[in-house]
Parts: structure tokens; sequence; C-alpha cells
DNA sequence: AGCATCTGACAATGCTTCTTGTCAAGTAGC
DNA sequence: GCTACTTGACAAGAAGCATTGTCAGATGCT
């Protein structure tokens, strides 16, 4: 702990950050192809290649992998919509529409990934129950921003709607995936946009 | 096993399922406040005044517990839309704001039942998880033959925003539950109906 | 009253996984 | 090459709970 010895021409904290990066992102695919509940902490290791003492080293428990993991793959997908949102400049509900389009398209993209964002977050404790709460109502915001630029966003007003639109889209993603991404891209976002407009009044 | 004996003047199959109600009816009640996942067989068995053995009498597991208790409930429900159904003849729209009052007065009315049928279901288990998706199909069928009585509600084409619809709802719930029952029966239910028009169009 | 059955309390077992500890093998710096 | 640090493999301990088994006491029948 003293003194910092380079390893493979990496100091020790460049190293445990590594750990750290393998973990998340061996916890993304352990967590997103056999499920979080039936993930052991010995999965997820020996798919990052590493040992269970440095999964204590970096992480306090498994669900604070989750939330890392969750995280990760989220803030992946938030980007991709901010970009999409940035290029597109048409009317609102076309944006929308575009927005949805790429957010069903990542998911299609990178199942797995889509099986930790929507089904595997869900009801695991309350301290990632919180993380996934606060992730629904960032996007019940963009949506809102997007569709309603007015000052209704921040209205308490619509509060709930904006809860029941996401719960919306979100619940439609869970039946597509069910179903093996039997519908287009461009339906499921269609069917999406139809319960998204009614942020737009 | 041989010879059936009364005993406080009740046959032995009549003993038998009095203890199944009694265990559904504590599972309601320690599934609906502690949680299903905080929720030990012993303690259920406890609730209803019951021992150990007599869980494995009546069910194979808790999650087939869990599956009576959330019919139970679910039941009451449905038949409660039911008669609201049957009583209002008005307009389609007034007809579902009628049946979403009485969906949000109920679950108000019953806490505890509540949160055994909104949050705990959920992510128990591919058997508990059929029975939950069963029930939304249902719910959404029910939604759908009010608001848009002609053929739509079979139609293959509008079941993925029927599902939206009903996952919108049950989103609502979940966030009303989580604050308090904050808001009104009537405000929650205008909310709900708001997203629920959708399937009129 | 006497016997067969039923009921309740509780202990024993077993299983699974987390979590920590030990030890040998590997690697860098002197 | 020697020493100190780092890593990987693995086992031991601990904890929690489900499930089954035992046994004494209670109840109804004859």
């Amino acid at each position: 702990m003293a003194t910092e010895r380079q390893y493979g021409g990496h100091s020790a904290e460049e190293r445990q950050s590594a750990r750290r990066e393998r973990l998340v992102e061996a916890a993304i695919r352990v967590y997103g192809e056999a499920g979080y509940r039936n993930a052991t902490v010995k999965a997820v290791c020996e798919a990052a290649g590493l040992t269970e003492r440095y999964f204590y080293e970096s992480f306090e428990s498994s669900e604070a992998l989750l939330i890392a993991a969750f995280e990760t793959v989220s803030h992946r997908l938030i980007d991709c919509l901010d970009r999409v949102r940035a290029q597109h400049a048409g009317a609102a509900d076309e944006r929308c529409h575009a927005m949805l389009r790429a957010y069903f398209q990542a998911l299609k993209d990178d199942p797995v990934g889509a099986r930790l964002f929507v089904l595997e977050i869900a009801r695991v404790g309350p301290a990632v129950d919180e993380v996934a709460a606060a992730l629904l109502r960032e996007f019940g915001a963009l949506l809102s921003r997007t569709l309603a630029p007015g000052a209704s966003a921040r209205l308490k007003k619509g509060e709930l709607v904006r809860a029941g639109v996401v719960g919306a889209v979100v619940e439609i993603t869970k039946v597509w995936i069910r179903s093996g991404y039997a519908k287009s891209v461009d339906a499921v976002a269609g069917d999406a946009l139809k319960i998204c407009c009614v942020l737009a009044q």
C-alpha cells in the first residue's frame, strides 16, 4: 500500500480501474444473459477473468456492481438519444419519432444490454430501485422537453402523465423484447409515439 | 389418511381448505406489508397462526402461495371493475373514467393489497411472471373493450399499444402509491384516462 | 376411559452463496 | 539473484432459510 509499483507498464491505480472496468463489462454480459438473480459473484468474476477478491476491491456488493453496469448501459443510451435529438431539427413529433427509432434500434442492436436495462434492473433492492427511478424521470423529462418544449416540462401538473408515458414505452419495450423483436423498429417506434403524443397536448 | 374424522365440526377437507385460505390471507398481509422478498415461510405461517408443515400441505413453494395471493387480490379487483362497467352505461370515455376511478379507489382503500398487486408481484420468477403478464393482458382487453368496442380489441395490430397503455396505468399507480396517495383519486384517474384515450382512436 | 388421529412447537438437516483468509507462483526493481 | 509486492487459485467460515422429522399434547370417536 505504501509504494506503488508499476506492473505490466501500468500504475496500481490504472490496474485497479482496469479491473473495475472489466468487472462492469462482465456484469453487463452476465447479468444481461443469465439474469441478475441467477448470477453469482463467482460467475461475474470468471467472466471478467478475475478472482473474487478483486470484486470486493471495487464493489461493496453485487447491487453496487449492478448499478455501475446499469449506469454504463443507460449513459450510452441517453447519449445516443441526445445525439439524435441534436441532429434532428424537424417538428416536435418527428423529432420524437426519430428518438424512439434510435431507442428501439439501440436495444435491438444490443439485446444483452437491453435485457439488463429494461428487465433485470427492476426490483432488486432500494438502492437499485432509486437509480432506476431516477433514470425513468430523466427519460420522461427528455420526452417532455422534446414534445412540449414550453414550460410544461417543469410543471408538477403533468408529473403522473409523464411517468405514465415512460411506463408505456418501457412496457412496450418489454413486450417487444419478449416477442423476440418481432415487429420492425419503425413499427414499434410508431406505436410508442402514439402514446408519447399525449405529452404534446 | 384412510378415515376422515370430524374436528371442530368440520371435515378434514374443510379444515384443510380453511388453513389454505388463512395462509392466502396471511400472505396478502405479509407480502403486501414487508414485501415478498423479505418475507419467509415462517413469517407467513406465524401470521396465519399455523406452523410450517401446513404451508407444505397446501403449497409447493412460496411462489405458489404468492400466485394464489395475487389471484385472490386481482380477482377482487377485476370483479369490482366489471361491476362498475356493468352499472355505467354512458359514453365510452365516461365509462372508462368511472372504471379508472373505481380502480384507484380500490387500491387506496386497500394499500396492502395494492402493494402486493402492483409492486410485489413483479420479477419474482417465471411462473409468477406468467400469471402477472396474463393479468396485464386481461386488463388491457378490458380497457380496449370499453374504449374501442369495435373489432379492434382482437386486432393484433394494437397489441403493443394496448400493452403500453396498461404499462402506463401501472406506472402511474406505482408513482401514486410511492407518493403516499398524494393526488386525489379523481385526479389520478383523469391522468390515466388521458393515456387510455389513445385506445379510442 | 382408551385409542386413533390431528395439531403445534421446535430441532436437525441440507443447501447455497457471500465473504474472508491462506498460500504458492509470478513480476518488478535493486 | 534477491527481496518485496502483486496476483490467482482455492478452501474455510459464516449466515440465512427451506424443508423434513420428531414428539408431546389436544381432540374426537366408541
